[in-house]
DNA sequence: ATTCATTCGTGAAAGAAATAACGATTGAAA
DNA sequence: TTTCAATCGTTATTTCTTTCACGAATGAAT
């Protein structure tokens, strides 16, 4: 069981928003949403929509909509590992405290469970409610606490050594902040977050806007609100 | 002049990358590098980084491969503007103070020139070098200093309000780091850095890892580098 | 009951992006 | 000088993603 077919990364993340957005609308069993509504919220299309709860499995009803309570559980079967996942973070710096800030301990299914630095000063202390080790203890430590995924908030030049060290003792998946490519086998699936990238590409299309040149808003796949007619995307004319 | 043909994101994001990798191989005029080994270095295939380099009207010669230097400067000229770009920071809480450690003051051609809050007792400090001033001089400041981006890193329920504002005093860029998507007219470019989304689908696909089922690192276009072969792409058999 | 505007599901079409393929070049080795 | 394998530029192809288009379903209004 667990996953039937492959779900496209992009349709992953939308996922991961719908489930954001839907939260705070889910009051009681008989809450709806209908599909252009959770379009303009995601900014994308309602199109869109109703075919990423296709892969779910999710139906809604016409002139009703879907129920709010049916696509969270369909979307947490998707995303969350049922035994839960754990995290480590790697390089408890600027960065790594504001994502220990923010993720450490939010949610049951998925949180980093340990962080690790070099520096003997932050070793041994508890930032944000999370333990700090020293890099010694992370191979036994990750392998004890069947911890699969890591989080790397170390600088550039030593990014590739700790990606070896959390491959080699196990985790599954990397999330990389460090502004470079990480070499690693098939088996490891790497997310690079590269905010230099982000920052650049704003500076040029913001530059770039004299309007009608470029649409969207987003390569993620989140075109400008106003792009869409407000209500519907599909009624007949 | 500035940009003569729309460039795609995906390939803006690319260029930032290998302006990265570059810079440390930049050694004097004579300095070469072939397209197969940028591209294991930024992790995509050597016919990418060609197809990139085609676009800047960058030349490689057969055998010796491209000019380092003239990448860089044909990069350059494509993403810096020639007269700089500023930009305001709201929210300097954990990630935005992490964010001014890193950016502010980093590039000449692109830097972070102020920040706002409106705890009071941040606004008229200096965080990592940049000045910090309340919410009621967003607007003036913006506008007197030709601050042209802003970076949202407030809470959810503040983002859309914060981005109002910025939009109103004069920005055309947003970089957001809230989870949520922004209501914006056309006229605006809005990058969305979506950690929670990146969390998620580390943890999703690196469970659904059993191989040769997900071949791709990462959707942002970025394959494995043991997908390809170790050197060139298309040699002849 | 009948009508009807809305909303859904989904096959087909379009669009975007990455890869493969291959002739053309070119520096170096014989 | 000739040969040759490496590398380039570019077109064609493939793959992936989004949008269009429209029949079917359905709740509400009459
Ligand atoms: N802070 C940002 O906004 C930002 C933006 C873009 C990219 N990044 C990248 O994120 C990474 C972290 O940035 P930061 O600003 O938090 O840096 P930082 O210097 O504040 O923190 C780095 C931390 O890593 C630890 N460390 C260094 N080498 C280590 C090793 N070999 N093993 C374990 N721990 C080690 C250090 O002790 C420190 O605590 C860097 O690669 C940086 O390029 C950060
Ligand atoms: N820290 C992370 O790793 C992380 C991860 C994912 C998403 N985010 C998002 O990034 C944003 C910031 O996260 P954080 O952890 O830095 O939060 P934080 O609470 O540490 O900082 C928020 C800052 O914004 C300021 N602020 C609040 N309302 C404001 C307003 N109306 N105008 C101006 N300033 C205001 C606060 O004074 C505070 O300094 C949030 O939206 C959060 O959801 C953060």
């Amino acid at each position: 069981m667990s996953v039937e077919r492959e779900i496209s990364p992009r349709t992953i993340e939308r996922l991961s928003l719908y489930r954001r957005l839907l939260l705070p609308h889910h009051e009681g069993e008989d809450s709806y949403i209908f599909s252009h509504d959770l379009a303009e919220l995601a900014g994308v299309t309602a199109t869109q929509v109703r075919r990423d709860f296709m892969q779910l499995g999710c139906m809604g009803v016409p002139r009703t909509g879907y129920r709010i309570g049916e696509l969270l559980s369909g979307i947490s079967g998707i995303l969350d590992a049922p035994a839960g996942q754990r995290a480590a973070l790697v390089g408890v710096g600027h960065l790594g405290a504001a994502l220990l800030n923010h993720f450490s301990g939010r949610w049951r299914w998925l949180h980093i469970h340990a962080a690790f630095d070099r520096d003997p000063d932050k070793a041994g202390s508890v930032i944000h409610g999370c333990h700090c080790f020293p890099m010694s203890e992370l191979s036994t430590l990750i392998r004890e606490r069947k911890i699969d995924l890591g989080i790397i908030t170390v600088p550039r030049d030593h990014a590739q050594e700790v990606a070896n060290q959390l491959i080699e003792a196990g985790v599954q998946g990397l999330l990389n902040f460090a502004p470079i490519r990480l070499r690693h086998g098939d088996d490891i699936y790497v997310e690079n977050v590269d905010l230099t990238s982000a920052f650049e590409t704003v500076a040029y299309f913001a530059r770039c806007r004299r309007p009608s040149l470029f649409i969207s808003e987003s390569h993620r796949g989140f075109p400008s609100l106003d792009d869409r007619k407000l209500r519907g995307d599909d009624v007949k004319s």
